[in-house]
DNA sequence: CTGCATCCTCGGCGATACTG
DNA sequence: CAGTATCGCCGAGGATGCAG
């Protein structure tokens, strides 16, 4: 197969996000998901227990804030350390790999926020434009 | 509105992400999710036509891509040109604000390429430990 | 408090067909 | 080629309940 020969440009590697089957393009999605750049983002700022999380990422449920944490530990991106103490505490924070990751992400996040008044212009604008059809 | 008063150390900013209600949480997810991410990534080398991005996103649907560049063209991240030519010929290009995404975009997608083998090997060593389960 | 498992709904998304 | 409209599936994800 050449699927991953197409064209392109700044590829040498042997992860292409843009190929349909490359496992880099699963990870990514973990990532960027809906509560994936949420949670990496608030781990950024220290190890944060369950419920704090679940404070922080406003509107995640328990099991989507679980099921998200599970994916991220298997990718190595955030570390689990339960204490054996009761009642239970459990404490995640990110791995070295995880903080560089979510240091990018907060990079995109920031600018995003930033730009927001841009953001909501545009969508008038177009709105407007389009007749509000 | 007391809302935005919470207790979010890094923020000045009138848009906050981790807010459920913010306008920013929606422009995050068009710009982080599944479609909406590989597609900036490609528009960032120059622009394309429809069906040129729908190969270079590959997976896309039909109706998913232009659902797509709707959204970030709604949220003035993507321009689409029109020309009323036979066959018809639309090229969807980066806005400066795009770009500027796409470059925060580009650097967590290569950096995630980049680090694929650490997150395989975190994997394998995640299935092992729990015997598979 | 930290977690599973189960149920159920709603909408994301793909397939298909049609228009300009 | 560049889209839009419609249908239908399946899985994301919320609510609830139970266990350690």
């Amino acid at each position: 197969m050449t699927t991953t020969q197409e064209r392109t440009p700044e590829q040498d590697l042997p992860y292409n996000v843009f190929a349909k089957a490359c496992p880099s393009r699963g990870t990514l999605e973990h990532v960027t998901g809906r509560w994936g750049a949420l949670t990496l983002g608030a781990l950024h700022e220290g190890s944060l227990r369950f419920n704090e999380l679940r404070r922080r990422v406003d509107g995640v449920s328990e099991k989507m804030l679980s099921q998200t944490l599970h994916a991220l530990e298997r990718d190595g991106l955030v570390h689990r350390e339960a204490q054996p103490t009761n009642p239970p505490r459990v404490d995640y924070e990110l791995t070295p790999l995880g903080h560089q990751v979510a240091e990018r992400l907060l990079s995109l996040i920031h600018f995003v926020e930033g730009s927001m008044d841009d953001v909501l212009a545009a969508r008038e604008r177009y709105d407007t434009t389009r007749g509000g059809r």
